[in-house]
DNA sequence: CGACATATTGATATCCATCAAACCGGGTGG
DNA sequence: CCACCCGGTTTGATGGATATCAATATGTCG
């Protein structure tokens, strides 16, 4: 369906520790680049799994639909991150660039047949998994059992740690992504964010709403509840 | 904290593959069986992953509580089923018998020093790992962005595939485990399974409201929402 | 049988969704 | 450079699904 690999993209010899994971052998693999457009599609639900990505530049969301169009964002993947390692044939979510995303990206087969004779590889494909695991069980209770309010909160904290560098961060994603990606409604996103705003526990930079400081973490974390 | 292994222990003997691991080798290493009480705590979140699960009879619940008590459950776990293997160092939920429960267990560390020289056990280890990991990506969902009687019947249709024999499943959990793994009140739950018992898609067996049967799975279904 | 836990059902409240309008900022083209 | 448009956001008014509170019914276990 979905050939992300076209004309344009620039095949590199790469190792795999460039791609975040630590090899005891450290073989040469091939790692391409490739630049998404915002709100295109890297690869669908139920797609065969044939490539695993990490993000060099921009944001990807990953998330399930109802076939009524009801949405729920599992994760959002920011420089660094790593995703579609699915660990089957096909892939459980949609990925999408956010805003112009460029990404690595690695053959699933040649990094199974490396993990396959390196324990050091496949150690590493379980921490990563793992991890992805974590992130959800603490997302189901976020989702199951918190207050609008303390999902906001929890949001915002998490992004603070992950792309807040220099008191300000800037959120790639809109309004509706973070409702889909908390189970609310946008509105209600927007209502709590203004709450924030005028409680002091945070601002907008300049004249964007996408730009946010966080002014107080300690009454941040105090909506966090734990 | 928690000594789980008590006196009445009985270790035995026995082979990675009757812990439903498959092993190149398939090397001895020892397990252990023991029964818990209705109610009883089997691991606490944050403690020590020492020991990794499988159900022999009975049911598990595992869950996490905020500060407040509300509670969300990530899982239930069935004969069979293996529960507690979090990778790690400490368990990232609290594990507790929903009826008097046998389960069988192996010490972590010796099926890390296993899988380490084991590619097969460690392949086992990274799909068990995913299993979870898929469960929980499903229930994000669920949690997220379906209705109680979607909810509901995602509940009933799970249950009716891991543990309908002949015609009748008999929940081992009440309604307020049911609720908080469906992230809605002990209420909502009891009133969607009234509805579902009006509609005629279930009945309760003789005098209990534990004991159930799907009488027309089509409709069931179609509560369902994909 | 009695007592306690669990489940059902009803009445009401609350939080969040929905519907709607205005606002804001950024980009485009005249 | 301004006018307009358009996607995104904010804010307000109202509604609805589910939570909460409460009473009754049912089931279980000593």
């Amino acid at each position: 369906m979905f050939v992300h690999i076209t004309t344009d993209r620039t095949p590199r010899l790469n190792s795999l520790s460039d791609f975040g994971i630590t090899s005891g052998s450290n073989p040469i693999v091939s790692l391409s680049e490739f630049t998404y457009p915002k709100g295109k599609v890297i690869y669908g639900e139920k797609e065969p799994a044939e490539y695993v990505y990490q993000v060099k530049a921009g944001a990807v969301r990953r998330y399930k639909l109802l076939s009524d169009g009801r949405r729920q964002i599992g994760a959002f993947h920011l420089p660094g991150d790593i995703f579609g390692l699915d660990n089957g044939e096909t892939h459980r979510f949609t990925a999408e660039a956010v805003v112009k995303t460029t990404v690595r990206l690695i053959k699933r087969q040649s990094l199974e047949v490396v993990a396959d004779s390196d324990m050091v590889v496949s150690r590493n494909l379980l921490g990563m998994t793992t991890s992805n695991l974590q992130h959800a069980e603490n997302h189901l209770l976020l989702l199951g059992r918190k207050s609008s309010q303390e999902r906001v909160a929890a949001f915002l904290h998490e992004m603070d740690e992950r792309l807040s560098s220099a008191e300000v961060m800037s959120l790639p994603m809109t309004r509706r992504d973070i409702a889909d990606y908390l189970g609310l409604t946008l509105e209600t996103v927007s209502r709590v964010v203004s709450q924030l705003r005028k409680a002091g526990v945070l601002d907008f930079i300049g004249n964007t709403q996408r730009e946010i400081t966080i002014l107080d973490r300690q009454r941040l974390a105090s909506f966090l509840q734990s």
